[in-house]
DNA sequence: CTGCAGGTTGACAAC
DNA sequence: GGTTGTCAACCTGCA
């Protein structure tokens, strides 16, 4: 028997520290090691990514790419444009691969796609190795332990997560790795399809050159440029990669104090350019930091530190449970991503949800852009959009307001904007933190409404926030900042701020619209409907939506993936003859 | 079955 | 200005 060969699939884990599967992959002792991302067309078109995260994503490839340089003095990540499927299944027959390994991903779209990769893989006789990286559990696991039931509170992931066993402690980083060996690749003709195009926003004038050659404009894998993706340039501060990720965690843990005191209802929203949090969400979320290493400094410091050390749910420990719980919640759930078909979904007859509703458009879009005439609601909803992160209580504030809280609109439809604009958007954590604000899941105390007036004032008398981002209210006095609709005439004009002119009355009276809101929810409360309940389907419109393929997926948010069809390699064989 | 405690992070008024 | 009770009352988990 040869020695291995081995095609190390980089997906959610863009690091070399800490990596299981990366570990699995270099105990074969492989005589060559290609490193490799698949530059997949699904999340070119089909998914919702904002400039900044695509520059994040960047940042985190051109640093694994230099890691990987250093330790093989040769090659670094080797990013092949094209369908996963297509593209590995050239290159495992090109490149003679005995082994394709990569860390196990629970997304709605990559279980369907790595199922039909290890299916690809195995009938060319191709062993494929997947470990679990990305969660402090298996997410898979959890759920079986707890009787088939998806895990859906935190006291259950505690429980359960100690009858699994403790996390493991995380692995050094490789201090060699094996060349990859000839990278020439029979390129397989995709048929890349670019409809429905949800990055359209993102994108610049030019034609999208990614999918001209497998191997890129220089013929040399390299990591892509925004240019050649042909994204806008990104505005907001935040950048990615594994080295800062672990620099920016040790800078945290420096201070012991902070990081075993931790209580996240207790950090500020209102604070920014540094935030009171530890902005490592995004390093987690593109892998360039381990889960694990996050997870046992913290524990050790606070260990460390004694008694006085803050706990679940609150402390830094209990943010990473959440997190577990989310991805054990989105693939123990059918329908996961939406109302519609979610057993485990309370049934709101949102607006949007299925109708048509000018009025709720007008508000969906005025929120979406930071222009509701609320300006702590608007200062948010802008900081979301030029720097790409917002504090998690502002995620709650504004989630709120759109949901149950005031305008009484779909949490899907909150949910995209935040899939689009985040640079730490997780699927399994986006959409079930909607779910909690919107109490459709996971929380049901509707009636404790966040107040887009008093709420941020209470963290930021004097408007910090607002007057960064919503710059027409920068001279409006403390007195008004959060209410300008209070100002006489006169007091517009010394501000010189006018009301409906430089920035918009306000939608509605706060006021007035949450007493609406809350009436709507205690009635859909009462009827104690779900996404699966029958009735919901027969009160629509014959053409219903949990039916139709096309327009839903369009409207869906990552569950889409699971209704994009990926071509059989059989049937592209056959287009290709 | 019932009852009850607890639930990451509310708002507001009254003291 | 910081603490406390009320608002109107939800869910899950466990005894």
């Amino acid at each position: 028997m040869g020695a291995a060969r081995v095609i190390y699939w980089f997906r959610t884990d863009l690091r070399l520290h800490d990596s299981p599967a990366l570990h699995a992959a270099l105990e074969l002792k492989p005589e060559v090691l290609y490193p490799v991302w698949t530059w997949d067309p699904h999340y070119v078109y089909h998914a919702r990514v904002s400039s900044n995260r695509w520059r994040y994503l960047l940042d985190c490839q051109a640093d694994v790419d230099k890691r990987i340089k250093k330790l093989t003095g040769s090659n670094g990540l080797l990013v092949l444009r094209g369908n996963p499927l297509n593209v590995l299944k050239q290159a495992l027959q090109d490149w003679k691969i005995t082994h394709l390994v990569f860390e196990q991903d629970t997304d709605t779209y990559a279980l369907s796609r790595d199922t039909q990769v290890r299916a690809m893989a195995e009938k060319l006789g191709v062993k494929v190795v997947s470990k679990l990286g990305r969660t402090l559990w298996d997410p898979i696991e959890l759920n079986k332990v707890h009787g088939g039931k998806p895990v859906m509170t935190l006291a259950a992931v505690q429980k359960l997560g100690s009858q699994i066993g403790p996390v493991p402690r995380p692995i050094e980083a490789p201090t060699s790795l094996p060349s990859a060996g000839d990278t020439k690749l029979e390129a397989p003709k995709d048929e890349i399809q670019d409809a429905p195009d949800l990055n359209e926003p993102a994108r610049g004038d030019g034609r999208v050159t990614s999918y001209d050659q497998v191997a890129g404009p220089n013929g040399d894998y390299s990591v892509p440029t925004m240019e050649e993706i042909n994204i806008k340039p990104a505005e907001g501060p935040y950048r990615g990669g594994e080295t800062l990720a672990l620099e920016a965690l040790e800078a945290y843990m420096a201070d012991k104090k902070k990081t075993a005191t931790f209580e996240k209802p207790k950090t500020n929203p209102g604070v920014f350019h540094p935030p009171e949090t530890t902005l490592l969400s995004p390093h987690l979320h593109f892998g360039s930091l381990s889960i694990r290493t996050f997870y046992w400094r913290v524990m050790d410091v606070c260990k460390a530190y004694g008694s006085g050390a803050s706990k679940p749910p609150a402390s830094l420990e209990g943010q990473l449970l959440f997190r577990d719980m989310y991805f054990a919640a989105q693939c123990g759930i059918d329908n996961f991503e939406q109302t519609l078909g979610n057993a485990h979904c309370r049934y709101i007859p949102w607006r949007l949800l299925q109708e048509p509703d000018e009025e709720a458009e007008a508000w969906l879009e005025a929120w979406t852009h930071g222009r509701t005439g609320f300006p702590w609601i608007d200062a948010i909803m802008r900081q979301l959009r030029r720097d790409g992160w917002i504090h998690h209580l502002a995620r709650h504030s504004v989630a709120c307001f759109l949901t149950r809280g005031h305008c009484y609109i779909a949490w899907e439809k909150g949910a995209q904007v935040f899939e689009e604009l985040l640079i730490d958007h997780e699927t399994a954590c986006n959409v079930g933190n909607w779910q909690w604000l919107s109490c459709t899941a996971f929380f049901s105390q509707y009636y404790r409404v966040y107040s887009p007036v008093a709420f941020g004032k209470k963290w930021d008398k004097s408007g910090a926030l607002i007057r960064e981002f919503v710059p027409e209210l920068k001279n409006v006095p403390d007195k008004y900042i959060y209410e300008p609709w209070l100002m006489s005439k006169v007091d517009m004009k010394a501000a010189g701020c006018i009301l409906g002119q430089d920035y918009p009355k306000r939608i509605f009276d706060e006021k007035e619209q949450a007493k609406v809101a809350l009436a709507g929810m205690k009635e859909a409360y009462d009827a104690k409907l779900y996404g699966d309940s029958p009735q919901i389907g027969k009160t629509k419109s014959p053409e219903s939506p949990v039916k139709s393929g096309k327009k839903r997926g369009q409207q869906s948010l990552d569950g889409f993936a699971k209704k994009a069809k990926i071509e059989p390699a059989e049937e592209h064989e056959a287009n290709e003859a």
